[in-house]
DNA sequence: AGGAAAACCGGCCGGCTATCGGTTTTTAGC
DNA sequence: GCTAAAAACCGATAGCCGGCCGGTTTTCCT
């Protein structure tokens, strides 16, 4: 239903800055992506404005101004594009699915064994937890 | 590198046109495709021309107009597209997989389970057409 | 050669990101 | 309370797509 997630260049340094320091203002996010991309505080601003709209970003104010943390972690983000755009090219579960193996199995038999691995452990896990 | 593929909605049209009969001129899609959506026959060719200069058709000359094919299959597109994204998201090749993985569960243990009998099969399959 | 059919070219619109300058709002300090 | 600074907010422009099409050129068949 929704449109897939994307993220322009400027978007993404943020979001990349974001999740490393995360609770910060605009002017400390224009600190060091801004001035590494010589963009203008307001640019930063209205970046975050936009993300903080696409809802990639929560903000409190704090006295003056806006402080903002990533709504979801990068796992999280990870996770989501990639659903967003597998359900966007298919909507039986199946196919999408077969699609992850085939993307695992492209890259290689060691590949889908690691990723074999990944859900057994991953399944080990869960039923521990419901224990 | 390549930048994620994406497809405005006439473009998908189109492809999902084009998978279910293949070989066709751009007048034979205009008229299921175009009439359905009301768009003019130009709107159809320079789409189509669109989608050949992505790569996603392939097309021969014969006599007069182009007879266009698909260039990948509905499986292999959505492999493509879901591989370029979660590339464009992550260079590590473990955060990939951990988000295919992430994916499955979320829609539910027995979409996970789904996903490892998947690849047991398929890795079933490609030990015996090694041998 | 001439006309029809198709490709190709260029242009317009709307939507989105990047970019910013200017204006309004907010707040802290006097 | 009033004011100055800081920050948010409000357009506005530019560039890039995709959708959309009219007009021109090329191509091929008779």
């Amino acid at each position: 239903m929704p449109p897939p997630i994307t993220l322009g260049d400027l978007e993404r340094a943020v979001m990349d800055h974001l999740w490393e320091v995360s609770d910060v203002d605009v002017k400390a996010v224009w600190k060091v992506v801004g001035r590494r991309r010589k963009v203008s505080h307001n640019t930063i601003q209205s970046t975050m404005d936009r993300l903080f709209k696409k809802g990639l970003l929560d903000r409190d104010k704090v006295s003056h101004a806006f402080v903002y943390r990533p709504s979801l972690s990068r796992a999280e983000f990870r996770a989501r594009v990639i659903r967003d755009v597998a359900e966007s090219v298919s909507d039986a579960e199946t196919e999408i699915l077969a699609a992850f193996v085939d993307v695992a199995a492209d890259a290689g038999t060691d590949t889908l064994e690691k990723l074999e691995a990944m859900i057994a452990e991953r399944r080990a896990r869960e039923t521990q937890e419901t224990e």
